[in-house]
Formats: structure tokens, C-alpha cells, sequence
DNA sequence: CATATTTGAGACCGTATGGTCGCGCACACG
DNA sequence: CGTGTGCGCGACCATACGGTCTCAAATATG
């Protein structure tokens, strides 16, 4: 990797804090160039404007989410026991990226404007929402999950309650929002979506 | 009440819509001054600042989205009722200061910084939680919840999912997640939370 | 109706914003 | 080890920002 590229690649990861924690407004150049380090020309050689890195820090704060929630879930051969998985990395691990959820984040932050950013957050959100409906499509056709479980629907209560703890979990700085939800998908995975050996 | 006093409440309540459709940053003066036809000096005879503004219309947006999700809740005596009429308000009512939950708004806006936005946050939820876990302890005691439920983390849960979803759904620009969301919490109510008669 | 007070306009201020550009250093490559 | 180019610096630009102040018009009060 040039030099070139791996300054790139720090002022990406910079930005990704920034932007996931301040907004898109909140964050100034002046502030990215606190953060790297480099002056106005230095970020401007890598990219054409403030917007184009605010996409690429999107991009890099999803994957690195999207790693930490995928975590162990292809270890794990029952579509059951793959949810919890996933429930239990939202909660418990903790993202390379601070500031919260970045589809979130940026689901708010562009709500009147900002197409760019925009059409990245509903690309991410509907990247989760799939994985998790063909995670339980594939669990009914294994029976492991009850046939009258709504694959969508359940993808859009996990996907809801979780991004909703969270984000009350950071307003109030403690994690029992998280956790209440936690226990409570937990449960109910076990007892209302698991199909019972009978 | 004299000409001074309202044109103040016309900034607060354009300045509302602002600042929780765009936030914070990314609410100017000229925007507030473009919406309220006012000039600048204006503007600023009714308030020492653009925070006290945003402080002001912030609790003007709670003001409004309470009195929306508390609609007819005196008139239910049953308190299961009275939580399904909090989730089908919170879903069907569209409030009248637009954007979506201050609270929730506030909550992320504020992430790292502006501590007079987020202490006026964290005190709206926890009025909301507050109230609905003294709802279900109501319930238990007039024996219409079943005595195993845990108020506070089932307001928690309420709130986040309710929450979460509203959030995605105007990610979405669709009601999908909402009354997925609501759907679930119906049925839990009923199922698991309302105590039989035996 | 006269007068005191309230109200809003709009010019003005210093600073911060996103963005541009030319220059010179340093790094990679032959 | 020389040289062309990839790279970053930092001065510079126009504009937008939040905020102040003076003054005239509108309003309330006797």
C-alpha cells in the first residue's frame, strides 16, 4: 500500500468517529484535521469534497459494524441459536466504531436532506432486515422455527427493539435499555419462535 | 397577550419543526428567520441565543408529542388498555410538530455534545418510562397484569421497539416497521402481559 | 390624542465554514 | 544515486455563521 492510500485509509477511519458521533453538520474540517493530523490540502488531495468523505466514512463504519453483529453467527448451525447469537453481539460487543449505530446515526441525521448519505442508511438497513427474514425462512424449512413465524415481521421487531435500546442505552449511559430488550428477545425466541421437539 | 409575546410563540413553534426535522447544526438562523418572516434583530429581541431557542422549542415538540400519545389514555380504566391505546396512538397519531420523536431526535443530535439539549432529553424519557411503568404497576395491583411482569423493563421494551421502529420507518418512508412493531405488541400484551380471569 | 414603551428592521461585526491552488519536500523507482 | 512524481503544507478565497446594536415604526397606556 502506497503511502498515499494509507493516509487515505486513516483519514476514513478518523472520519468515520467523527461523522458516527457528531453528525454530519457537527463535523468540521477543521475537526477532521484535528483528528489526522493533516492540514486542509492534505485531505482535500484524497478526496473532492466533505460529502464524498462522509460516504466513504459510512461505508467503513457499516462494515465494521456489520462485522461485530456477524460475529461466531456462522459457527452456529441452528437458525435459533444464530439470532440470539446476533442479539447477543449487538449488545455485548462493542463496535471499532464509536457513536452508536452508523445506519441509525445516518437515518436521523439525513432526515430532511443529504440524499447521498440517505440512500447508503436504507442500503444498510435493508442488508440486516434480509439477512435476519432469510435466517428464519431457512430455520422453518429446517423446523427449528415454528411455521407460523412471520420472517419479516420478526427481522423488523429485533432490528426495532435493538436500534431503539440502544440509542435510549446512550442517551442514558448505562446499558439496562440494552439488556431489559436482551432478555426479553431471549425469551421469547425461546419460547414463541423455537419449534419444540414434541 | 401582547403583540411581543406572540410572534414568540410563532418562532417556537417554527423553530420546533426546524430543529427536529434538521437539527441542531443544521438549523441556522437564516433558516429560522426565512420561516418566521422575521429578520434577524427580530429574532433575537425574544431570545438571548439560538440554544435557548432550540431549548425552548425543544420542549414545545415534547409538549405537542405528549399531548398526541396521550390521547384518550384517562378515559381507559383497564391498564392493558391503556398501554394498547399508548402503542396505537404512538403508531396511528402523526404529531403536529414534524420529524419524528424529539426525544429520540435530541437523543442522537446531542451525542457528544450540547448538554442543555440532552438533559431536556433524558427527562422526557424518562417521564414516558416513568409513566408507563407506573401504569403496569397499577395494573399488577388491580390485578389486570399478571404479577410476574417487570414494569420497568416492559415500559423499556415498549419504548425501544416503538421507538426503533418509527425511526425505520421514516428511514423507509413507510409504516411497515411501525405496525410490525405494533402487531407484536398487541399480541404480547394480550398473550403475556393482561392477567385471565381463571 | 399625546406620550412612553415595546417591537422589529437591517446594517454591521468577527469568526468559522467548505473549498482552491501553487509550491516545495520526500518518497519510490530506474 | 539521481530524478520525476506522488504527496502534504498553508496561504488564500468567498460565503455563511451566530450575534450585536441603533434607530424608526408600531403599539399600548394615560
Amino acid at each position: 500500500m502506497s503511502k498515499g492510500e494509507q493516509t487515505r485509509q486513516q483519514i476514513v477511519a478518523e472520519a468515520a468517529a467523527l461523522f458516527n458521533q457528531r453528525g454530519y453538520e457537527g463535523t468540521s474540517l477543521a475537526a477532521l484535521m484535528e483528528a489526522t493530523g493533516l492540514e486542509k490540502g492534505g485531505i482535500y488531495r484524497h478526496f473532492p469534497s466533505k460529502e464524498a468523505i462522509a460516504a466513504e466514512a459510512f461505508d467503513y463504519a457499516w462494515r465494521s459494524a456489520s462485522h461485530v453483529r456477524l460475529h461466531d453467527l456462522g459457527k452456529l448451525p441452528n437458525s435459533v441459536d444464530r439470532l440470539k447469537q446476533f442479539v447477543a453481539n449487538f449488545v455485548e460487543r462493542s463496535p471499532a466504531v464509536p457513536g452508536g449505530c452508523p445506519m441509525f446515526n445516518a437515518a436521523i441525521d439525513t432526515d430532511d436532506g443529504n440524499p447521498v448519505l440517505r440512500a447508503r442508511a436504507r442500503k444498510a438497513l435493508r442488508g440486516w432486515l434480509s439477512y435476519l427474514a432469510s435466517t428464519i425462512e431457512a430455520g422453518i424449512k429446517a423446523r427449528e422455527i415454528r411455521r407460523g413465524t412471520d420472517p419479516r415481521k420478526m427481522s423488523v421487531l429485533i432490528l426495532s427493539s435493538l436500534e431503539g435500546a440502544l440509542t435510549i442505552s446512550r442517551l442514558e449511559k448505562n446499558r439496562e435499555a440494552l439488556t431489559s430488550v436482551q432478555s426479553y428477545l431471549e425469551r421469547y425466541l425461546e419460547t414463541q419462535v423455537r419449534l419444540r421437539s414434541r
